[in-house]
DNA sequence: AATTAAATCTATAAACTTATAGAAAATACT
DNA sequence: AGTATTTTCTATAAGTTTATAGATTTAATT
């Protein structure tokens, strides 16, 4: 009856017990972040998780304490890989055009990946109470705030314009990304480098001639 | 018991009563608007809305069939007024940079206005089954082909560079206005005005310097 | 004022959903 | 092999939700 998530002993369990339940929760994760991205957090039911695992209902329970801490665990995993990804991409000196295309690369092809999470976290994420959203939010800005770091640096060395507003700009940047995400997941057929590109294109050059 | 939905003979009507059940009507549609907005599709119930436009529960059911059906008319109620701004804009004859500003402006201020039914569009309209997004796919691809033309004539003019993919860039355009619509939404104190210009620099100029 | 039609109400059947408890099966440990 | 622990199963209580039927009220028409 006890689940180890409710055990704070991890560490003196023999690590084979261990390991075999991280290993199948990181299935049930997956197997509702599947179902969430495809119905929605209220259009699914702890049904569908469970039958996407393989296991009956009730036994969901077992890794979940309810469909409401599913959807929250979803949405960390989504997002928590996807900003450690870009802070390596920060850390690194380099001039920003090449920064910039690398940020949208790494974005677009998250989506290609970690889909299903990344994808519920955009969607779902705010069908949770407020209180629970706080390590979502922190990682959320955390991003952004890296991003705009890489637009001012971008002006520090010349390559950007000065008038641009960076705060706009980096939401824009997540907002084109996630949308042509969002179509990425939905037509398999997309070339991601042919986005990728076109989205970096736009980004820094827009649509004018020069 | 008969509702004048499945009625064909409204204009043998006496028009005031025609006319108090379309009032109403607009009435339903837009209480459901707002509530599918908020709560989704799935997380919101008949009762949800229903108390939204002051009626009990069953009382729903004398203007929509279904729930599904409120979605329905719901999502073509949302896109069918922004299409119809988007033809006025588009047939009049005017350079490039104009019109686009214009269309990204019409766009956003959509989401002020009408904006429950456009993010429902957005949001939940996939979770209508696909047979019955017939007209909401057309009125889509019209819109964005429509956008392409622009796109196309600005190129003609000299205006735009010849290499950008126009496909593309018209469903980027909709994607950075989508995102910025949902966060106008959600933060009334955000400036349209602001928004609007900012959006069409990104999209004119890019970020890079000349 | 009486009659007809429209709009809303009340009550409820039927189905579905979440979450829990305790039994059973599978696995690990001594 | 025998015991303890983990994992899954079954069954179910309690609550919610959609949609319908028929009664009731409100408004329009003659």
């Amino acid at each position: 009856m006890t689940s180890p998530s409710n055990s704070n002993s991890a560490a003196l369990k023999p690590p084979a017990v261990a390991d075999k339940y991280a290993r199948r929760k990181v299935l049930a994760v997956e197997a509702a972040a599947a179902v969430f991205a495809d119905k929605g957090f209220h259009g699914a039911t702890t049904q569908d998780i469970a039958a996407a695992m393989g296991i009956q209902q009730g036994s969901l329970y077992y890794y979940f304490k309810s469909k409401e801490q599913a959807l929250l665990e979803v949405c960390e995993y989504g997002i928590e890989t996807y900003v450690q990804r870009m802070e390596k991409i920060c850390e690194r000196q380099q001039p920003f055009e090449a920064k910039m295309q690398l940020i949208i690369s790494s974005h677009l092809s998250a989506y290609r990946h970690k889909n299903n999470a990344m994808k519920v976290h955009n969607d779902q994420r705010l069908y949770l109470p407020k209180e629970q959203r706080g390590l979502l939010k922190s990682l959320g800005s955390h991003y952004r705030r890296l991003l705009e770091d890489t637009l001012r640096e971008g002006i520090a060395q010349g390559a950007v314009r000065k008038d641009i507003d960076t705060h706009f700009i980096a939401y824009s940047v997540i907002g084109i990304c996630n949308s042509w995400g969002a179509n990425l997941m939905r037509d398999q057929d997309l070339d991601l480098y042919e986005i990728t590109s076109h989205c970096a294109d736009l980004v820094l050059r827009g649509t004018l001639t020069a």
